[in-house]
Parts: C-alpha cells; structure tokens; sequence
DNA sequence: ATCGCATACGTTATAAGGTTACGCAATCTG
DNA sequence: CAGATTGCGTAACCTTATAACGTATGCGAT
C-alpha cells in the first residue's frame, strides 16, 4: 500500500498533502475557501493553490467533490480502484457525509445512461436527508 | 391539465413565467445569471429576482437545477408527481442534457439511503460522459 | 552539460454564482 | 379593517472558481 505509517498517501507534493491533511482531520465537508483559511499557518496564501491540489487529489481519487454542497471530503476508502461511481448521503442538518459504495446501483445507473445513449464517465449521486441522530424519534 | 395553449404552466407570478419560458426556449441549461441576462429586455435587472423565481420553479417540479453544472433547466415531463428522483444524464462535449425517470434507481437509493441510516429527501443524480452524437464513431 | 518539456508553484486580478438586508405593494383571511 | 403571507425591487455583499502571467524544479534526450 502507498502510504507511510502517519496514513499520508504517498507521491504527493508539499501542498496537495497539507490539502489532504486538512480534510483528512476534518469531521465533515470542507469548502476550498475553508481548508485555505485553515492552512494560512502553513504558508498558503491564494485559491489557486488549493484548488490545484484538489484537482490533483480528486484524479487520483483521494478526495471527493460534493457538487451539492461545493465541498470535499477525503475519500473514505481510498485502496479501492474505483472512486467514480460512489455515492453520497448527507445530512441536512448536522451535515454528516456518509460515503456509499454500491455495485448494483453502479450497475443501474451504467445501464440508464447507455439506454438514453450516453457513454458514462462518471457519476455524481448525492443523497440529501436527515442522518439517524438528526432524525426526529418516532412516536 | 394545468396549462395554457401556450405550454405556460398556470399560476405563475410574472417573473417566474419569464424564468420559465427562458428555460423552456433554451436549447440546453442555463446558469441564473444567463438567465437574467435573457430577461434584461424584459426590465429584470437583479439576481435576486431570478433566484426567487427559480426557488419557487423548482419547488413546483417545474423546474431542475444540476448541481454539477450550476445551472438549471425545465422539467421535461412536469406532468409527472415526482420529481425529486429525477436522474440526468449530460453530454461532457455538447452540453446536452437528458432527463431520465427510472424507479429501479429510485428506489435503490432509497434502500441504500435507509441501509446506511438516513431518511431520503431528495437525491441529485448526475451522470457525465458522450453523448451518441459526440461520441467518436465505433471502428 | 544543456536544451526542451512537463509539472508544480506563487501572485494578482477578475469572473461567476449566490445571499443578506431592507422596505414597499398586493392579496388573502378573519 | 388588522394582521399575515407572498411577491417584488434595489443595493450591497459574500462565496466560489478561474484567467493570466511568470518562476522554479525534475527529467529525459542529444
């Protein structure tokens, strides 16, 4: 596995590792304004530098893009090799991201997109609601 | 049915109507602030007045956003009841965008929603890739 | 070694997308 | 008619994302 004991992947460059750290020890979601704010102390200093680590670690699927919410999360599960067909549910609350690896929704959705004649690339499914904690106890 | 001849859906205020018939006339998506420029003729002049007009559209099916797009469009089938559980599918290349209904997705998120714990709202499902037309001819 | 190329970096400025705050007007409801 | 609700218009502002420009660094081929 490319990772050294500290859980930082391997192969990245002095930036893209600070970005990945910062979402790594975040709780949930972070906008790229907020991991910039968050990595000052560490010398960044403009957008740019973040967003370009974020593309870089959006290829390489160790973070996620959360359209709906223009945020990212650092990918939960990282080994596996495919990252472009997870799914995402989120709590419309306390805003707790939860990543969802499904073969059979995979499936579906390769098949829906091939019968309205699309190839598929990849995949954006989010998920929004209210998390177990959030949700109001039944009666 | 809840329309004039004119494919105008009934009940809506001025400005909504205005949204409406920019979305339903364009080719493809709009992001709000194109939209507000289409409609300058029309005397808006803010992006509030679009946004507003949007919620309300959206609100009443008539109207999608694409999340991963920043942009909106009219709902191809707004007869239908349901349509929080829409999927699109968008050419990567031309812009297109197909509008899917399919229950078997629909309710494979919800199962994986519920497996994972969390009450299902609303979903965003958004497929990128080729389009046939795009898509580089086969051998 | 050094040229050419690719990749990352840093900075400034700016574009694009979306919201807050405030007040007025019309309509509905009791 | 009082109060509530909904829509409207304007200005200012905030957040998110990219363009444009130049520098530095690693690396393979001549």
């Amino acid at each position: 596995m490319s990772r050294h004991a500290h859980g930082q992947p391997a192969g990245l460059t002095r930036n893209q590792a600070l970005v990945h750290r910062a979402l790594a020890e975040a709780e949930g979601p972070l906008s790229a304004y907020t991991i910039l704010d968050r990595l000052r102390g560490e010398g960044l200093r403009a957008p740019l530098q973040v967003y370009r680590a974020l593309e870089k670690l959006v290829e390489r699927g160790l973070v996620h893009r959360l359209e709906s919410l223009n945020a990212f999360v650092a990918c939960s599960h990282p080994e596996t090799a495919v990252h472009d067909a997870t799914a995402f549910a989120i709590c419309d609350k306390c805003g707790t991201v939860s990543e969802l690896a499904d073969a059979r929704l995979a499936r579906r959705l390769a098949t829906l997109a091939g019968e309205a004649g699309y190839t598929l690339d990849r995949s954006t499914v989010e998920l929004r609601g209210l998390c177990r904690a959030c949700r109001p106890a039944a009666g």
